[in-house]
DNA sequence: GTCTATACCCCGATAGAC
DNA sequence: GTCTATCGGGGTATAGAC
């Protein structure tokens, strides 16, 4: 019995992913704005109607797919950080562990190009959490979690750079000294409240930079696009305030 | 005679502009991928195939209200340099301006915040042509030109700060050595050639800040945007080489 | 949980009358 | 230049049999 449960549980999750996949190469194919529950099931040799067992609308299909995207960027994020950091805030890295200034900045270039190299292997899926909203879908709070991954592995570097007193705390005009404590409290209390608007500023030119790349703004103005990237990328570590060896 | 043409020509141009304004009306409700001449047709009380006498396809639609969004969020940006430098590069301003390197900072930071201003103002035309690319629409080379004309702000600015000897020359890895003098060659062959990647970076950055308070992403994350903003501008700025008093 | 059938909507594009 | 009519597709979603 529970093995009959089992292989049906299977079946379902089975189809489940199936579903997703197909969703995905339709995604490339058409956007996001075109997703059908309908293609999507004549594709897999259903009928349109037996998919609303798996997903009881378009837009519960599609939440699913920015979650997963979300995920998966953030993961290509989060390993590149691996060898300098800590990877579960919650069991902090032994406080032996050497890792240098110098370290911590080319870590930081690493984890932009894993970013970006995610983003450019699914330009789809890319676009999808970071282009254009979809009209008339409006994503549930269940994907602001998965959402912060990228600027985790980010925040995590510069609390390891703070920590070792890699950290050069930038400057800040007075009319942002509230919200800078606004925001230090609701993303890295431990850090000072000017890394915080530092941050966010780098995290939205990280995705400019890749966002352009992958929509296609460069071409024809930037070719040598690997080594452009690594270059913006080491000056939004500088920015941030990570101070070189 | 002449005037009957000229009252026909009229009517033709008149109607050309409502199908334009409905159709951005529909580009907010629906989004890009789905603009659809039969709606525009329809809610203009036509047929759906007197449509195509105005426009042949859906294509030739959305390229109309692409070329029409980058020449509105070019003149804006143009509109807010015109205190510092000449609007238009062909007739050089009188070398008397007395625009000192202050000047130019600020008025950096004016065209930034005149394109994002005009961003917010036009959240779907600026997703059109800043956002996700249509799917299966191809923008034809007539666009490339209006799409340059934020960059040709920012870089007559940064022109003017060579001339009056305010712009600092960002140092340059090896590796884009090449990429640079071809990229000046390009777009400004007057300038020294590591100036045009710091351009193509911060361009690419300034609408990354743009993008996401346009998107959302700064949701519950930034809330004093403009503040955020203006200190964000500054720093392209600077890290474009223009400097401060 | 899957199927067929159905109701009711949408689209791009063209033909041919007026 | 505008109309009606039409071709040939597409979609969401539900009802009810198996």
């Amino acid at each position: 019995m529970t093995s009959i449960r089992g292989a049906r549980e299977r079946a379902r999750i089975e189809l489940t992913a199936a579903i997703k996949d197909e969703a995905r190469r339709q995604l490339a194919a058409e956007g996001a704005a075109k997703l059908s529950l309908r293609a999507v099931a004549r594709e897999l040799g259903m009928a349109s109607s037996a998919i609303y067992r798996y997903y009881p609308s378009r837009d519960e299909l599609l939440t699913a797919l920015i979650v997963d995207a979300y995920d998966a960027i953030g993961e290509a994020a989060e390993s590149a950080l691996a060898p300098a950091v800590a990877p579960t805030p919650s069991a902090p890295a032994a406080p032996s562990a050497p890792s240098t200034t110098r370290d911590l900045i080319a870590c930081w270039v690493d984890v932009c190009r894993a970013t970006r190299a995610w983003a450019l292997a699914h330009p789809h899926e890319y676009a999808l959490i970071y282009g254009s909203p979809v009209p008339g879908y409006s994503a549930p709070q269940t994907t602001t979690g998965p959402a912060a991954r990228v600027a985790g592995a980010l925040i995590s570097l510069v609390r390891e750079a703070h920590r070792t007193k890699g950290l050069a705390v930038p400057v800040l005009p007075a009319a942002l000294r509230a919200e800078a404590e606004r925001l230090a409290a609701d993303v890295a209390p431990d850090l000072p409240p000017a890394v915080g608007i530092a941050l966010a500023t780098v995290w939205a030119q990280l995705f400019g930079l890749i966002s352009f790349e992958v929509f296609g703004q460069f071409n024809r103005v930037v070719e040598e696009r690997d080594a452009f990237f690594a270059h913006a990328a080491a000056g939004l570590a500088r920015e941030v305030g990570l101070t070189g060896p």
